[in-house]
DNA sequence: GAATGTGAAGGTTTTCACAGCA
DNA sequence: TGCTGTGAAAACCTTCACATTC
């Protein structure tokens, strides 16, 4: 059973990024027909602890059978439910360059259910162009296209010189869920959700620790 | 001054992704010929608390200057070399598919000092051919080309169902640090530093986001 | 016997608040 | 006066340990 939203619990950044992982794991699980797992092997997966697994479903509910552990495609689609993406989700990609065409290709998001409607761009020779069978639109049409699609999604390409003056648009075209893979933090207004996809960042982590590691032997 | 690790200390991994935050912002800010910046602001712009940039600052050393704040330049500069990145790094990105190829033309990483010197995949078709001035080569060159080249870092980019494989053939190589962009959890012996770059996640955290936002006005 | 679900304990991270310095 | 640097307090998150259930 799932526990309904009761507008009191708080859940953390953290448990909500890991039922992602857990939806993943599920995922492949599934597809090698396995039925149940326990939340010792869902832990050892994905390199967290047994007790870590319990605590995060149990803060949506009771998913496991005592003795047997939680079956696999229920769980995948409880996490699902939870996740919101039992769903499609119009998605429109802002910006054609790199990172924005190889993403409009990326199989992930689709299977996910993020559907890419539109993508726009500035740039009148890449406008009108075909992108994995969408054409390119003119980004001064964007306001009346999002709304004409119903696009609840924008996720951002851009450079990073520009971000914040398109991100403006965005936001005035009514778009309230924004996804920045420009490497700059942008301002929005408190009622849009922005996460920024920081690509750099994993790099200068292992960058770190190589730096910093303890000498080999001691 | 900056404080010698004494290998007690323990940084916490969200202290050092907030430095990378902490050194986008002030390279933009150097390059806007700003001298100095208090906490307050540099929080403002990355939305962190004041006290949180100082702690974090003042696990390293005591860069500022009270009553005036901190000296762009010389934080960024400071920054830099806790992370790593006043130096160049030696890449290789394994997979030239969508992601792959996008990467390698991605300028943030070479910004930052991580140049990648070659790519390699399997697939008869690409080994040859240019990308970006760089000949992708066969993966079944990899153990000798890397360490011909002083390769530190690979960045993975292949489909989920060969990454363990490939990253098994990474580490054989002697590679002790990979960044890995496969929608899959690798499993790698203790001593290589792996991290794994999950793009679904944010997007599913926004779709989390819109599906539990609490309803609007009450 | 095996593994979940969960209060309580323990540990870590963030925020507070203020002494200290330019 | 303004802002850093930092112990101490508060908040938050993870792990423990065990009652509970299949």
């Amino acid at each position: 059973m799932v526990k309904k939203s009761d507008g009191k619990r708080k859940i953390s950044e953290s448990t909500i990024k890991r039922l992602s992982l857990y939806y993943r794991a599920l995922s492949l699980l599934e597809k090698e027909n396995q039925e149940t797992i326990s939340s010792k092997e869902l832990a050892r997966r994905e390199k967290l602890t047994p007790a870590q697994v319990r605590k995060d479903l149990s803060f949506f509910g009771s998913f496991g059978t005592r003795g047997l552990g939680y079956p696999v495609s229920e769980l995948k689609q409880q996490i699902s439910e939870i996740l919101g993406v039992n769903r499609v989700w119009n998605v429109a990609m802002v910006g054609v360059g790199n990172i924005g065409s190889a993403l409009v290709s990326y199989k992930e998001f689709q299977k996910q259910g993020f559907i890419i409607k539109l993508i726009f761009d500035n740039d009148q020779r890449k406008i009108g162009s075909n992108h994995k069978g969408l054409i390119v639109s003119d980004i001064r049409e964007m306001a009346r296209l999002l709304r004409e699609h119903h696009i609840e999604i924008v996720i951002l390409a851009v450079p990073a010189i520009v971000a914040q003056y398109i991100v403006d648009e965005v936001v005035a075209a009514g778009i309230k869920a924004i996804l920045n893979f420009a490497p700059i933090n942008l301002q929005v207004p408190p009622d849009v959700y922005l996460r920024t996809e920081n690509m750099s960042m994993e790099l200068e982590y292992l960058s770190f620790t190589l730096t910093n590691r303890r000498p080999p032997a001691e």
